[in-house]
DNA sequence: GTATTTTGTGCAAACGTTTGTATTTTTGTA
DNA sequence: TACAAAAATACAAACGTTTGCACAAAATAC
C-alpha cells in the first residue's frame, strides 16, 4: 500500500467538538447552548456571550448533518447543468452564488453532460442527499419528465431554466430569447442580407423554439420569406454548423446569410466559408447566439446576441428562495438579451 | 406574495418512507431493514429480496443525512476551485466525477474566485457539512494556510492540485510544469529568438514557480541568457499581458519573444502587437500555457502547452479514494504536459 | 437425548442537533 | 413578606439511520 513506512500515518478518529462539550464546560445544558448559538433571546445575554466565547475557544463548529436531520431540511440547493464548462453555464452558477452564498445554503453542482440518464441520477443524488431545492436547466437530450416530476411530488422545489418545459408546474426563469432572435434577423436584413437561413437545435427545447420564433417573425415582418430548405436542425456544434454551411451552398438556392442558435455552430460557418474562399460579412452575413467568450477573439468578430447569465442566476437563487420559503409561484421570468453587432454581420 | 391566488398551492410536507414504514409493513425491525437494504448476509435471503421489493414498492429513498450522522462519515467530498469556468478546472472537475460518481460519492463544488476570504469560508462550509474529504486547488491569494491545515488537523484527508504548496502534508497532483515550460522555451529558441522574456504568475505558487524554472533551464541550456527585466510577476490576465508587452517595447532592451504562463496573457501580449503594428511570427513570438479553447481560434493561432486536465481529474480522485480508505500517502503525481506548436510562434 | 454451534432477528443506544414543555430562578408588585 | 408574572434554563423526545449485543430458533455434533 504504502511506498516507505514514514509516509504512512495512522489517521485517528478526531474528536468533534459538539454542543454537548461547550455546554459540560460551562454547566449549562445542550439545549441552551443551541439556542445560545442560534442568538435566540430566550437565552440571557450573559450566557449567550459565553457561549459564543467558548465555542469560539474549543473551535466548535456546526454539525450541520444533525442540525439538517432534525430540522428535517438541509440548506443544500442541488443544481444540474448540461455542462459546467459553458461560459454561459458558468455564469449563471456564479450568479447564483451570488445570492446563495450569503444565505448560507449550500450549492451542490452536478453536469447532465446532455445525456438524460445521467440527468436521472443526478435528480435521484440530490433527492437522497434531501436538498431543500433543485435547480434545474434540461439536457438536450430530455424528452421525458418523470424524474422531475418526482422531485416535485415529493415537495421539493424546482426552478427551471433557460432549457425548461413549459407543461412541468415550477418557477421557471428563461432568456428572451424571442427577442435576441428577432434583433439579430432584423439586423441581418437591415444589413441588406435577403436569403437568411437559421442553423438551430432541437425545436421540442424552448429556447430554440423561441428563437425561432423569433427569426420568422422578423422575416414576415420585412416581407421575406423563410426557405425551408435553409433552416437546419440539430445544429449547434461546430463540427455541425461546418457541414451544414458546406451542404447549404451547395444547392441551387443559396442562403447569402444565416442566423445560428449558437454560437458554436456559427464559429463552425465560418470555418466553412474561410476554406470556401467566401468573404465575410461582404458575400455572407453571420450572427450567433450566445456571446461566448471566443466569439470576439476569432477572425472576423462575431456578432451575437448576449444572455445575461449572470443575472439569470441571480434571478434563479431568489426564485429558489422565495420557493423555499413556501412562496411557492409558478410565474415565469424573462431575462433581456442585446444585440452586440461585430464584424461577421454589419456592411452598412 | 403570490401575484395570483390560484399560484398559490399549499406545500404539505412530505412525508417520506423511513425504513420503519418498510419494517412495519414487513413485520421486522427497523435493523433488519437497514442490514438487508445493506446486503447484510446475516439476514436471510428471503427476508433480504423481500425488503428489497417492498422498499421499491414504497419507492423508498435513504437518507443520506441520518446515515452519514450515525456513520461519522458523510460520503461526500467537497472540492474547492478558483473558477469553475477556467477551461483547465472545468475539465478536472469532468475527470474527477468519471471516478467519482460510479462509487457513489457525492462531489461538492465550489469556487474561491481566486480570493483567499472565500477560500477559507469554503473551507469551513466543507467542515461543516461533514465531507469526506477536500480536494483543492489555491487561489492565486492564497498565501496563509491555516484553513488548509484546520481541516487536516479535522483528519479529514485533502488531495492538493494543480495550485499546491508543497509544504503542506497531503497527497498532490500536478502538471509537469517544469518540462512543458522547458519545451516551449526550447520551441522559441529554436525557432531563432534571442531575447526572450517570461509573463508569469506570483512565483510563490507551485504552478508559476515550476514554469519559470523550465524557463530559466531551457535558456541556460542554450547559452541564454535572462534579462531579469523581461520577466513580469502577476501577470496572468488578458489585460496584464498587454500592459506588459506595451511597456516591454518601450524600454531600449527589448524582447523579442515571450513565453507567458497562461494563454490569457499570451492573448493580451497578441492584442499589444497588433496594435503597435507588429508581425507575429516574424518580428516577434508568442507562446501560451494551458491550451484555452480559444488558443486554436484567435489570429494567429497560438502557440501553447496542453495540460491533461480530465487525466489530472482521474488521478485526483483515485487518489482522494486512496486517503479516504486510510491508505494515506504523500507522494505527489505528475501529469504530463504536451507542447502545441501553432502560428505564434514558429518561423522554422 | 443433550450440548454446541450457526443463523436470523430484535433491542436499544448512539450520532448531534432542535424544540415543545416543564421547571427553576429572578423580578416586580401589592 | 407573599405571590404572580416574567425570564432563564433544564428536560426529554425526536429526526432516520447503524451497529454491538442479546436472544431465540434451527441446525449440527457428540
Amino acid at each position: 500500500m504504502c511506498k516507505r513506512l514514514y509516509f504512512c500515518i495512522q489517521i485517528e478518529k478526531m474528536k468533534r467538538i459538539t454542543i454537548n462539550d461547550i455546554a459540560k464546560n460551562l454547566g449549562v445544558t445542550a439545549s441552551t447552548v443551541s439556542r445560545a448559538l442560534a442568538g435566540n433571546t430566550r437565552v440571557s445575554l450573559r450566557t449567550r456571550e459565553l457561549v459564543l466565547a467558548k465555542s469560539k475557544e474549543l473551535g466548535y463548529q456546526q454539525n450541520v448533518l444533525a442540525s439538517s436531520l432534525r430540522k428535517g431540511t438541509s440548506g443544500t440547493i442541488g443544481m444540474i447543468v448540461p455542462r459546467i464548462n459553458r461560459h454561459f453555464f458558468s455564469n449563471v452558477i456564479s450568479g447564483v452564488e451570488e445570492i446563495l452564498n450569503p444565505t448560507g445554503y449550500t450549492l451542490l453542482i452536478t453536469q447532465s453532460g446532455e445525456n438524460l440518464a445521467k440527468e436521472q441520477k443526478a435528480v435521484d443524488m440530490l433527492l437522497a442527499n434531501h436538498v431543500g431545492g433543485i435547480i434545474i436547466s434540461l439536457s438536450v437530450q430530455t424528452q421525458s419528465y418523470e424524474h422531475i416530476q418526482r422531485a416535485i411530488d415529493r415537495g421539493v422545489p424546482l426552478v427551471q431554466f433557460d432549457r425548461i418545459n413549459p407543461d412541468i408546474k415550477s418557477s421557471k426563469v428563461i432568456n428572451d430569447n424571442f427577442t435576441g432572435a428577432y434583433l439579430a434577423t432584423k439586423h441581418l436584413i437591415k444589413s441588406g442580407y435577403k436569403e437568411i437561413g437559421h442553423f438551430t437545435g432541437t425545436l421540442s427545447l424552448n429556447a430554440y423554439g423561441e428563437r425561432y420564433r423569433g427569426y420568422a417573425k422578423a422575416m414576415s415582418e420585412s416581407g421575406l420569406k423563410i426557405n425551408e430548405s435553409f433552416v437546419y436542425k440539430d445544429t449547434i456544434t461546430r463540427e455541425a454548423g461546418y457541414n451544414a454551411i458546406v451542404n447549404a451552398l451547395k444547392e441551387e438556392n443559396k442562403p447569402d446569410a444565416v442566423f445560428c442558435a449558437g454560437d458554436y455552430a456559427a464559429l463552425g460557418v465560418l470555418d466553412g466559408l474561410k476554406e470556401m474562399g467566401i468573404k465575410v460579412p461582404d458575400e455572407f452575413g453571420v450572427v450567433g447566439f450566445a456571446n461566448e467568450p471566443f466569439s470576439e477573439l476569432i477572425h472576423p468578430t462575431l456578432t451575437t446576441v448576449e444572455q445575461n447569465a449572470f443575472e439569470m442566476g441571480v434571478r434563479v437563487a431568489t426564485a429558489m428562495i422565495k420557493n423555499m420559503e413556501g412562496k411557492y409561484d409558478q410565474e415565469i421570468e424573462t431575462i433581456s438579451t442585446r444585440l452586440i453587432v461585430r464584424d461577421s454581420s454589419w456592411r452598412g
